[in-house]
DNA sequence: AGATATTTAGACTGGAGAGTCAATACTTCC
DNA sequence: GGAAGTATTGACTCTCCAGTCTAAATATCT
């Protein structure tokens, strides 16, 4: 009778097994590379044996696309939220950079992933990914062109000054090491400014 | 008799198909990383059979391995003509990012293997590896440290500026396109100066 | 308790690919 | 032409690992 409320339970049980795996299976594949990981690599590194990760997920592309999936909604939010602020294009540009310098160091892992193993998703998956990826850059690039609309920002190329940004917090991920020198909250700042700074007219 | 000069021409030819199956190598691993590609992969782009490849080489790492010299090789010698120039340090600076820039993006294979195939390599080549990186990252932060001293630049952790503009080149290796949009030069400059413009006090 | 659903273990299969080896082709030199 | 040195082939071995399958263990419900 409360079949539906067993099934409810069982799903969130599931649901918290597989975050046990995707979050090991980050940590593993962010340090090695996906290829150099087994299933069992993962499986072992919870005490688990290969069947039980093969139990939750269909098999090695999926444990990774759920990982793409997580990098995708958890930065697409806070960039949404940001874009819907009413703020002027200068106030904008920081929050965005801010925020991304942030979700960079806060989950390097997840970006180690993103850059180094999108090779290894199925064709689909990547235009998947490739049109996020225009989404989250156009959303950087229109904020710019305001700016240099409004006589805020130099005439420079959106597209490349974007780039260039975007570039310098990713690639906090290879550097980037917590509790060790400035927080990210700190680096986080100092990007933002200079990045204001060297596009301000 | 002329055994010196058929050594010789000997080592010239085999240091040509070398170079040949290296570039070969680069071009793969870079669009889909060493674990991907097969000796046979690399081989047969270039009309060869796995056998030849391991007559000019011992085994896979070290065709990854002779890449990373390379990229180190030029990197090195182009950043140490600009050190030894007599220059005041935004100048310096200039040029280190507008050179850095460039090599990413003339190369952008090598800068994507160098990032995502470092794991692969053992565990000695990866400390040399680290070991070229501090000094190249040292000439960057002493340059620009110089700078605070005279006053030209904004007293950041200079660890984290130049962590910032050299990530902003690095990154370049994804999304450069040569023949598409603006020139690999025009994109330097730009960059430089967006950066001395950021830390310009 | 006993029936049913869920989770875990462990043994197995099949394929892929790194590296080896002995045999063959090609060059160069005398 | 033939001997010595150099380059290339293709068949073979051996290991590793993704994914499958069956059976056992454990939990849940009535």
């Amino acid at each position: 009778m409360n079949t539906n409320l067993r099934e409810e339970l069982k799903a969130r049980k599931q649901a918290y097994v597989q975050d046990e795996i995707i979050a090991a299976a980050a940590r593993l594949f962010a340090e090695r590379g996906i290829r150099a990981v087994t299933i069992d690599d993962i499986a072992s590194s919870l005490g688990y044996t290969k069947s039980v990760v093969y139990y939750y997920f269909k098999n090695k592309n999926q444990v990774l696309w759920e990982i793409f999936n997580r990098i995708h909604e958890a930065w697409w939010a806070d960039m949404q939220a940001i874009m819907e602020e009413d703020t002027p294009p200068d106030r904008k540009l920081a929050a965005l950079i801010r925020k991304h310098a942030l979700n960079v160091m806060d989950r390097t892992e997840w970006t180690a992933i993103y850059f180094r193993d999108q090779s290894e998703l199925t064709e689909a998956q990547q235009s998947t990914v490739a049109e996020r990826k225009r989404d989250f850059d156009r959303n950087f690039r229109d904020t710019y062109a305001k700016g240099v609309a409004t006589g805020l920002f130099k005439d420079i190329p959106p597209a490349i000054v974007t780039s260039g940004i975007i570039g310098m917090c990713n690639q906090a991920h290879v550097w980037f090491k917590p509790g060790k020198g400035l927080s990210a909250a700190e680096i986080a700042d100092h990007f933002t400014e200079i990045a204001l700074n060297g596009c301000h007219r």
